[in-house]
DNA sequence: TAGGCCATCTGGTCCT
DNA sequence: AGGACCAGATGGCCTA
């Protein structure tokens, strides 16, 4: 499963450095080092990958295998941190746009995958509502009074919009065959692999996506 | 038990 | 040199 692709860049060894980063138990302790880490196929690098290898992190000043090691460590952890760091960023982003998204209860959390495809589909329906012009002048009164964004109920029964308007993203309402051809997205937006849960009874409207496709 | 989703770790690459 | 970004791998959790 493992080759030494990394050899090449830590090809220098027996180097030394003058201050050990602290060391945490890890794979390296448990008998496999870095350079016993192979690549999958889809990993291993090509002739040019090779060229550019080089810029890898620089230890040619470490000749100390021990600190050597110990460097790496330090490093692996605090790119661990900064990619957790980084990802926790990007899941809060995603919250914020799940909070923004319409047509969905509460407790049914959209995944990550839902999230983009609903917010696409999400925007692409606000433009089109918009391009539409003023049939739907309501809706487009509110977005342009930057409203529309960020007011989900703007798309319930209750607001602005009569009850019986048509919304792709109502999951209530069965949008007019007019509308819906209108504001559906082409059929390839849609992903067969998005489900909308509709199996694990998560959403509530899990029609959703057959009034878009 | 299989499949989907997710968090985390990891190495490679690019950018400043 | 160090951080950001990316994608692959892995293991845990949950549900049908």
């Amino acid at each position: 499963m493992f080759s030494k692709a990394d050899s090449f860049e830590y090809e220098e060894q027996g180097m030394i450095l003058e201050s050990p980063a602290p060391s945490s138990p890890d794979r390296d302790s448990l008998g496999q080092s870095e350079e016993d880490m192979e690549m999958s196929p889809t990993q291993k690098p090509s002739s040019a990958d090779c060229k550019r290898r080089s810029r890898g992190r620089s230890t040619k000043t470490i000749k100390n295998p021990e600190v050597l090691q110990k460097v790496k460590k330090g490093r692996r952890q605090k790119a661990n941190n900064r990619e957790k760091n980084r990802m926790h960023a990007l899941n809060s982003a995603l919250d914020t746009l799940r909070q923004i998204l319409p047509c969905f209860p509460d407790d049914a959390k959209l995944t990550k995958i839902e999230t983009l495809r609903v917010a696409h589909n999400y925007i692409w329906a606000l433009t089109e509502t918009l391009r539409l012009g003023d049939s739907f002048s309501g809706v487009a009164d509110c977005i342009f009074m930057g409203k529309g964004f960020q007011d989900p109920s703007l798309m319930t029964p209750s607001s602005g919009i009569s009850s019986d308007t048509p919304s792709p993203w109502n999951c209530s309402s069965s949008p007019s065959s007019s509308y819906t051809s209108a504001l559906s997205p082409a059929s390839s937006d849609i992903d067969s692999s998005c489900s909308w849960r509709s199996k694990h009874q998560r959403y509530a409207g899990a029609q959703l996506q057959n009034d878009f496709s």
